[in-house]
DNA sequence: CTGAAAGCGCTTACAG
DNA sequence: CTGAAAGCGCTTACAG
């Protein structure tokens, strides 16, 4: 391909504006002008300088100059945990990232992803290479030295999923009394042998039954919200937290789901429902049951988190917690734009969310 | 929030790599090495160098003035008409995108999304303001400006279902054979009164009933290819093409799918089957019919186009062309990535398609 | 309506 | 192991 682009350029390298500034006979401002403010001279010079830029291939004026110059690049980044592709995979994701981008196309500005240092440590950098004019973070752990590398930029930033306090607007819903509305919703049903299914607690999940140090140490605020939320349905309702078993998945994704619900669904008193921390592990979880021969809600009832648009066709129908994906990505970029606007949007918004009860829940079969 | 930005900031701005090197007292080219050769200085003084960087609140070299300075951003572009939204709306583009945010995530570069100017002529200035290090044009019409505005930019380019002859390496598919075995399928299910529908044949989409003029004037690669593969298994089956009524939507969404099936099901000879040129309207059609009191397949048969993960899902499961979306992306990427290595990649992939036999098809009801 | 000058913040040979 | 110098390509007051 090399050997191609090169043969389309002039020789070397592209024409820049000064070259075509001397061709035309006028200075670099002027030709500046004629791409910037075309007001700021004849349109016979502008005609003049635009026939010689392309009669030269010059491109118009080089965007990362420019940006360099002016002190902003018309770019906000989205920074989130995980693989880069992790944006088009998990649908809440999506729904999120296209809020984002509406807000982002509403304000004329482009979209760059950047992922964060779940896993790798070199990650760090990817914050730090970003030319963007401001950062939306989107559920990372706390900890994540990108997350700070966020906040050293200095750039506008405005945190989902977060916990508050860096001084910096944020987006989020009621983790914790979502996660109580889907717990006592079983509890009411009439479970008492209930596991749960939790996507990463921290950096470097661990992958299996966690205990309450590891619960307790989470850095990802929804997964510990959640948990939380879960154990504060449960434990009034005589069923002590401590005897819930908690599996940390190492990834959001079906197959973490479905290797969770093989360890919690192996005893003897195996639970009569499973508490997910999203429908992604809470589909994982169903597909295990029911290769395990166990049918969903007959013999094990699944709560999802999230209420991706999958999740209302799923079979049977998910019983989960509905939470304003789209929109909270949408209010996240329009306070970061406003933020760049150096205007004052409101500190914090908390979205509101609701348990869907679907056809994935039931009284347990026997009340053993 | 900018005041709150502005509290965070040292009075007024950031600091720069010269004041950071004045503090310490060495030269900035000791500060750059710092953060870009750690091997060009003694421990010691690297580590003052971050110390007093700290104190300061430098977050390290500014990633514009890096990116001018060594003339790469470390970023790719990904060009696609519509709106940026679209990206993580239709789930064929998700799938996409996956695929190539895997490429770039492999090569460490990093991922912007730029639309182009299917609705807006203004939009031609995206590409020009996109600083990145080449781009993957993704299914625009050919006569877009802000394709030719790529190649002006003479940077290694991708093309993705578009037509040949730009000297840029190609990923695509057969998109005419592909739909030929569609139209074929629903000619030996026997079919004789067929309706199509199609997504946009141009910029500046018709909406409506279109006529062979406006078909053959398609500069969307994909639609027009597909209609003469729908062509060119009805013509010889004795379906006469031009009585095929050719419905183009404005948009590819499932409402715009809708809407053409109301037009085209309205006749008293309505179609005893539909082919759509994607999955989304495909759907669309599917819902329509239903409202309508048609049943699919039995009164109405459908056909699609992309075979997203929803088509096998849905109820009932639709009969579709199967297109490796997720794979496309990954080798326009990596097309990309080696073009940006200066490597001389192949010219021109073709991915393979197959169609698939899912329950939205069956023969007429009755063969009048 | 046009130009000369300064400078955005950095990196890279090169010389020592 | 460190520094002086040049320059990446542009835009913006400012003066005329």
């Amino acid at each position: 391909m090399a050997a191609n682009f090169e043969q389309r350029r002039e020789p070397g390298r592209r024409a820049t504006l000064k070259e075509v500034a001397a061709e035309v006979g006028v200075s670099p401002a002027t030709v500046s002008n004629a791409y910037n403010r075309p007001d700021q001279l004849s349109s016979g010079l502008r005609e003049r300088v635009l026939e010689v830029a392309r009669r030269l291939g010059y491109p118009g004026p080089d965007p990362t100059a420019r940006s360099l110059r002016r002190g902003r690049s018309g770019v906000i980044g989205v920074l989130y945990a995980d693989r880069l592709s992790y944006a088009f995979e998990d649908p809440a994701a999506v729904l999120f990232l296209r809020g984002i981008s509406e807000a982002a196309e509403e304000a004329g500005l482009q979209l760059l992803l950047v992922t964060g240092s779940l896993r790798d440590e070199s990650d760090v950098e990817a914050v730090g290479k970003a030319a963007v004019d401001g950062f939306v973070v989107y559920s990372m752990p706390e900890d994540d030295p990108s997350v700070h590398a966020v906040i050293e930029r200095r750039v506008p930033t405005v945190l989902v999923d977060q916990p508050e306090g860096m001084g910096t607007p944020l987006v989020g819903i009621d983790d914790r009394g979502a996660a109580r509305a889907a717990a006592e919703h079983l509890v009411s049903l009439g479970h008492r042998r209930i596991g749960v299914v939790s996507f990463e607690l921290a950096r470097e999940p661990v992958g299996g039954l966690v205990g309450a140090d590891r619960q307790s140490a989470a850095t990802f605020l929804a997964s510990g919200q959640r948990l939380r939320g879960y154990a504060e349905a449960l434990d009034p309702a005589g069923i002590p937290w401590e005897r819930v078993p908690v599996y940390e998945c190492a990834e959001n994704v079906l197959e973490e789901g479905k290797a969770a619900a093989g360890v919690l669904l192996a005893p003897d008193d195996r639970p009569t429902a499973i508490l997910a921390t999203s429908d992604l592990l809470a589909f994982g979880v169903t597909e295990a049951a029911e290769e395990m021969g166990l049918a969903v809600p007959g013999d094990l009832s699944v709560v999802g988190f999230d209420d991706v648009p999958e999740a209302a066709r799923a079979n049977p129908p998910l019983t989960t917690v509905h939470q304003p994906h789209m929109e909270k990505g949408l209010k996240a970029g329009r306070l970061l734009v406003s933020g760049l606007r150096g205007e004052d949007p409101p500190r914090t918004e908390i979205l509101p969310t609701r348990l869907v009860v679907r056809g994935s829940t039931a009284p347990p079969k026997t009340d053993a």
